[in-house]
DNA sequence: TTCTTGTATTCAAAAAGTTGAATACAAGAT
DNA sequence: ATCTTGTATTCAACTTTTTGAATACAAGAA
């Protein structure tokens, strides 16, 4: 359950409201290595503060919900702390695509080759978005501290993986071509 | 509920065990684009039996439960050949190491430092494991047939990944000596 | 002869993640 | 005047994945 500490990590910058934790998954930083829905960050959220770790601020707004600004406690940043001097495995693997490595010849390579073209796209897409995040960071990178080098190599671990994937799809395409052109 | 396809693609291939399943996706093929546990397995093989997408041949074992070989029904491909030319979306990321470009600076960069050396080392390994699976598809890359191009390619996913996460932790650590001998 | 490794399957509880909503208002666009 | 987008939270049902077992025998190693 790394979500917890992932959480516990964003929150021990700034104090966030749900909203903009979801924010930050769905578009910030935390996109270039962990995807969680609203839903769950709000569960998380409820259940983290239940356990202590963290606390909120309620914002009575006029008509509406209560805005909930969570912070940490010491205790979630002991957790958190703790957490991050044990040693950690490669996430799982869960990638749809590879299914064609399987059974692609099943399906006609036009279909295939579509579908290359359009998950490029998609990468590409998503690695101009990754690299605008790593800009500052880029143009001072012999200026950094460390809490902003450590941002930066983890973006640029986002950057890598784009671009391995476009890099990869041309591959893909390329060996498709030459294939199908024997 | 990609698993699902995941296990008709490699039955489509040849008849299989859930022992022999589990073990592709542990150490073979599989192992480069997709995780589930053994007990996953065999509850989504049972689930697939019922639902008509593969059958199984039980294989009488003196003094021990049946072996079940599964194999792959019409219906089953019909489902996996509707579910590959659908588009596929790009796989969540949930890395916990990503962690540290948020809150890495909250614990010594000595640990950090250990942590990226001991992980490149797994990549490493993993490498070379994915390497020679592709050794056979590799030396013969301009007869392959469409088929076998596609695992090839799919193998070369592997690689890639893995190759990526080893320049990247030397990327890391470079820059983590280099800023803290400022 | 005992221990480990490999073959082979099954059960069950708990945790994590997905899907699909409902509610409510402000601000800007058409 | 209505429609969309953005802010902001919550509920509930369902599916998927993880964790932690139990059972049982063969073969080879120590």
């Amino acid at each position: 359950m790394a979500l917890k500490h992932t959480l516990l990590a964003l929150l021990s910058r700034q104090p966030l409201s749900g909203y903009e934790v979801a924010k930050e998954f769905a578009e910030g930083f935390g996109s270039c290595f962990w995807k969680a829905s609203q839903q769950q960050i709000y569960a998380e959220l409820t259940k983290l503060e239940q356990q202590g770790g963290i606390t909120y601020e309620a914002i009575t707004q006029p008509g509406r919900l209560d805005k909930k600004i969570y912070s940490i406690t010491p205790e979630g940043l002991q957790d958190l702390t703790d957490w991050l001097i044990k040693p950690s495995e490669p996430a799982a693997i869960r990638e749809d695509l590879g299914v064609i490595g399987l059974a692609g010849h099943l399906i006609s390579h036009r279909v295939v080759v579509r579908e290359i073209e359009r998950r490029r796209q998609i990468h590409a897409e998503k690695l101009q978005q990754v690299k605008r995040m790593d800009e500052y960071f880029a143009q001072n990178i012999n200026t950094l501290e460390l809490k902003e080098l450590y941002m930066h190599l983890v973006i640029r671990r986002g950057i890598r993986y784009q671009e391995e994937w476009v890099a990869w799809c041309d591959e893909v395409l390329g060996a498709i071509a030459q294939a199908t052109d024997r």
